[in-house]
RNA sequence: UGCCUGGUAGCUCAGCGGUAGAGCAGGUGACUGUUAAUCACUUGGUCGCAGGUUCGAUCCCUGCCCAGGCAGCCA
């Protein structure tokens, strides 16, 4: 019976008569047998299978480089050298697949430029392997957390004919022939010869979807794919990335502020529960200051201040920053990471920011200057959750609307939620890209997609 | 898109105005319950592309391409 590489590692007793499969990380050859180590992508740790020559199958050892497929059976017994607690020891060897000297993974560390070369073997690294088991348990946690506070998960469309959800530039999605659009007597593209009869585009956020659903179901979240068109060339922003949205009925900022807070923390307790053996590989080889950071992160409250108290600690700090400090603007990158990586030293959620510099749909605060939005800011990342309480008077978001050009018509099914029954609503939106950087202490989001799209790249 | 840095062997890099080197990987041999094993020998390169300067360019100059970092946009 074949099992899993993980599973032998962590027996309790030799097992007789098993079967182990997976790929070679390194073969050492003694006199009289070799030891091939096997990684199938279980975990981790790889396991070691003592070869002796004679077994069946055995001649195909020299064809076993770094790369090939074997699958081996034999008996699971402690191992009589230091190193390993078990090892296999093979009754029969099988290479399933040759991989001869041209495979690029060679038995060392590469980098990660190299590896983003090749990114149907990478996973196949410690590095990257690692990450997506992280990345499979986190996005566990994210359900979990949310199922048990009573959350419903909810899919909001990828295609919408919204284009103005928010910020940010969009794919277009359509079946019209590029070079030969149907067009309209005036020699416009005729948009309702397209395939949903209207402009469409890839969605950039699934929250005013959310928020009906939210005013029916109470506390929903999403997590999907998201689309951006901006030509961001930096180390944190992908094209396609996955969002997590919750939404939150009869909800204020102080209760967002809290959930962001407690997911986040959440997250990064499993991960240093359920991912040690990952943890502590990124700790030695990617971030020597991840684990302390993140014991911190969980043990601690994150800071929280005001964007006007937060230009105050910006202006008194006495740092010489390239950007001025000025009321009214979006902190820059380097007062962001000023704020999280040395005036507090842990993540800080910065609220209640500048009316001007948001959008349409944030509440707005009484002093008439401000809106009940909020960003949750971590060192090394920066920004990794946006959100806000939603405006639920009729009339303010309104005139926010026209104040900012939308067609009111357009959004009428959303102005409806006002209309009809109209609740207080919160919600947020966290990166979950962002997160496993911050997780992992990987510095960039090319890292921890398997396959990241980038302007110029998909 | 702007600024900066870089492209030399499969990988990581050194080098220098006189047409190339190391470590690892691969090969051969030795040795060994080994641990990114070790030791010896060895295969392997249009020095990113195109022009220019020069007796001569991998090296200097220009353009382009590609990669990385930072900034803006945000998650």
């Amino acid at each position: 019976m074949r099992i899993k590489v993980r599973q032998a590692l962590t027996a309790e007793q030799p097992l007789a008569g098993i079967t182990i499969a997976g790929w070679v990380r390194t073969r050492r050859d003694a006199k009289g047998f070799s030891f091939v180590e096997v990684n199938d992508g279980s975990g981790f740790k790889n396991l070691q299978i003592v070869v002796d020559h004679t077994v069946p199958g055995a001649e195909a050892l020299a064809d076993t480089l770094t790369g090939a497929s074997v699958l081996c059976q034999g008996d699971l017994m402690a191992s009589p050298a230091k190193g390993q607690k078990w090892e296999l020891k093979a009754t029969s060897f099988q290479l399933l697949g040759r991989a001869d000297e041209t495979f690029p993974l060679q038995k060392k560390g590469h980098t990660v430029e190299f590896l983003r070369t090749i990114p149907h073997l990478r996973a196949r690294t410690n590095r990257l392997g690692s990450m997506m088991r992280v990345r499979s348990r986190m996005a566990m946690a994210v359900h979990q957390f949310f199922q048990q506070r009573g959350f419903a998960y909810v899919h909001t469309p990828i295609i919408t004919a919204s284009d103005c959800e928010g910020a940010g530039e969009l794919f277009r999605v359509t079946t019209l022939d590029p070079l030969a659009p149907a067009k309209l007597p005036d020699g416009k593209v005729d948009w309702s010869a397209d395939f949903f009869a209207r402009q469409s585009y890839l969605t950039v956020s699934g929250q005013l979807e959310g928020e009906t659903l939210a005013c029916a179901l109470g506390d929903i979240y999403t997590f999907g794919p998201t689309f951006r068109a901006e030509n961001s060339q930096t180390s944190r922003h992908a094209s396609e990335f996955w969002m997590i949205e919750p939404e939150m009925a009869f909800c204020d900022l102080a209760g967002d502020m809290q959930c962001a807070e407690d997911l986040v923390k959440t997250l990064v307790k499993s991960a240093l529960e359920q991912c040690s053996e990952e943890l502590e590989f990124f700790n030695a080889y990617v971030d020597k200051t991840l684990l302390q950071r993140l014991q911190l992160v969980v043990e601690r409250p994150f800071a929280r201040v005001s964007y006007t108290d937060a230009v105050e600690i910006l202006l008194k700090s006495g740092r010489a920053f390239t950007y001025p400090v000025v009321w009214g603007e979006n902190l820059q990158s380097e007062h962001e990471r000023f704020l999280t990586e040395e005036h507090f030293k842990s993540p800080v959620t910065v609220h209640d920011y500048p009316r001007a510099a948001k959008p349409f749909y944030m509440r707005q605060n009484e002093d008439g200057r401000t809106v009940a939005a909020m960003d949750v800011l971590v060192p090394g990342v920066g920004e990794i959750v946006g959100g806000s309480q939603r405006e639920e008077r009729l009339d303010r978001l309104v005139a926010a609307m026209t104040a900012q050009g939308l067609d009111l018509e357009a959004y009428r099914w959303y102005t409806d939620l006002r209309r009809y029954g109209t609740v207080p609503h919160a919600g947020f939106g966290l990166g979950f890209e962002r997160l496993l950087m911050f997780v992992t202490g990987e510095g960039n989001i090319r890292d921890v997609l398997a396959y990241p799209r980038t302007p110029g790249h998909a």
